[in-house]
RNA sequence: GGGGGAAUGUCCCGAGCGGCAAAGGGGGCGGACUGUAAAUCCGCUGGCUAUGCCUUCGUAGGUUCGAGUCCUACUUCCCCCA
């Protein structure tokens, strides 16, 4: 129920390596959660939403904590919330989220289910993960019989008592029927999950407690066996700010949707203060050797921001794109050179040949927003062609400014992006 | 059902006597300083074929030379009364 005591010594592998590398928050009972995972029959799951069309860093700690699981020799089970997901949850959300259409959700699902196969080995074994959905049970639900079978086992008063409704409440903010009912199906999920697959742990962001709870509460009200809640800690920056956003939004786990290369960067540019705790939370070295890299002080940070920043890529994108990223980033950022493995944006042949103003081709790039904004910055002295900073707004690119084939165009220091005519 | 409020720059919060591209924050971006860090300081933060043009203040109309500002209806949210 609490924070994890000093006194609590793990005999799990699994608990031992969650609770020293900081994936714990709270934990029902740490000694009978313990003793399971002890045991070799340790089986949890956690829910994802589909409410976006991959998962991105936000994701990665609990889906570090199923990987962690498996390393264990427990069974994880990432649950898909293709059900939920149509209810919405209210946790942690000052107003309802826009209701997702079904088809929106099932595509949603289908980019989520990818990432998974990076952190996890699935399969029928022991411990091989399985990836349920819930809307595989609860679409089939029947509104009476589950009003008798499952919601004479919730009380009101409790769930009006739980963060989630009490923080809408008390702030007059809209809470619909429909969303109050979120936690509800969460609860039968896990009750659901233990009847399949003997499953009999959740894990979850510190901000799905109260669904957890409720879930285990149902569980004995409903002649399960005894159920677990394991959270996490939320995640900030050093700084305070909350985590996984960068210039170009948030940070994905896709390929297609942000390049390893800025995924490297990232990471690369995680604050002094968070290194320590990145490492252990988000690679799988050894924890010797995180502290050493942690030791590191003053520019010797960069050495392990490095380490974190291919290690954090080669689980997500494979060692060879994290091998490439880091590449990248050194002939950029160590040697000036521009690499041609940049992020690239070709152009037309015959628009090279016409020449290509220097605003357009800084919004081509995808490095500003408008014509507008390329202006401020030039204004700003923010952008540069070829490493020169562009004076004037007038200026035309033409084919005779590419080196190696293409030109350099730069905002600010750090991002970069190569123009080459196809 | 009756009465009273509110909706602002498409990231958020928030000022706005009828002359407004609209105060001020936060966030974001850029510059300086550094170590591709933090903190700090400075600049920018509607669009365009640009000394001008176009589009923005919940929606639709109206008054006016001129409306975010006044009037009418509608939508949504909040508060009080029944």
């Amino acid at each position: 129920m609490s924070v994890v005591k000093p006194s609590f010594r793990p005999k799990s592998d699994f608990l031992a390596a969650l609770i020293e590398r900081g994936y714990v928050h709270q934990c029902s009972d740490y000694e009978g959660l313990d003793a399971r995972a002890a045991a070799g029959e340790l089986i949890a799951y956690i829910g994802f939403d589909c409410t976006a069309p991959s998962l991105h860093v936000g994701s990665l700690l609990p889906i570090m904590m199923l990987a962690w699981l498996q390393r264990t020799g427990g069974k994880p089970v990432p649950l898909m919330g293709g059900g939920t997901t149509r209810v919405g949850d209210p946790s942690g959300k000052d107003e309802a989220r826009k209701m997702l259409s079904i088809e929106t959700i099932e595509a949603n699902k289908a980019g989520i289910r990818k990432v998974f196969s990076k952190f996890l080995t699935f399969g029928d074994g022991r411990t091989d993960a399985v990836m349920p959905d819930n809307a595989e049970w609860l679409t089939k639900l029947n509104y009476i019989d589950f009003l008798r079978d499952v919601g004479r086992h919730f009380s009101v008063n409790r769930m009006m008592s739980m963060d989630s409704v009490k923080l809408r409440l008390e702030r007059d903010q809209e809470l619909s029927f429909i969303e109050f009912n979120y936690m509800c199906l969460q609860a039968y999920d896990f009750v659901e999950l233990n009847r399949r697959y003997g499953c009999i742990a959740q894990m979850g962001g510190s901000d799905q407690w109260g669904n957890i709870v409720t879930g285990i509460d149902l569980g004995r009200r409903m002649g399960a066996p005894q159920l677990f809640a394991l959270t996490s800690p939320l995640l900030t920056t050093s700084s305070g700010q909350k985590m996984g956003k960068t210039h170009a939004g948030a940070v994905w786990l896709e390929a297609d949707m942000l390049s390893p290369y800025d995924y490297w960067q990232f990471w690369r540019n995680a604050e002094d203060g968070d290194v320590g705790r990145f490492l252990r939370l988000f690679t799988f070295l050894p924890m010797d050797e995180i502290a050493r890299l942690e030791k590191l002080d003053g520019a010797e940070i960069n050495e392990a921001k490095k380490t974190l920043a291919n290690e954090a890529t080669a689980l997500v994108h494979g060692r060879e794109a994290a091998a490439q990223a880091a590449e990248t980033a050194r002939k950029t950022f160590e040697e000036g050179v521009a690499a041609d493995t940049l992020p690239t944006v070709g152009v037309s042949m015959a628009e090279m040949e016409a020449g290509v103003g220097v605003l357009t081709a800084f919004v081509m790039a995808g490095l500003v927003a408008s014509t507008g904004e390329a202006r401020r910055q030039v204004k700003g002295g923010g952008l540069r062609v070829n490493d020169d900073v562009v004076t004037d707004e007038r200026a035309v690119l033409r084919g005779a400014d590419a080196r190696d084939g293409a030109i350099k165009l730069s905002i600010g220091k750090k991002r970069h992006v190569l123009l080459r005519a196809k």
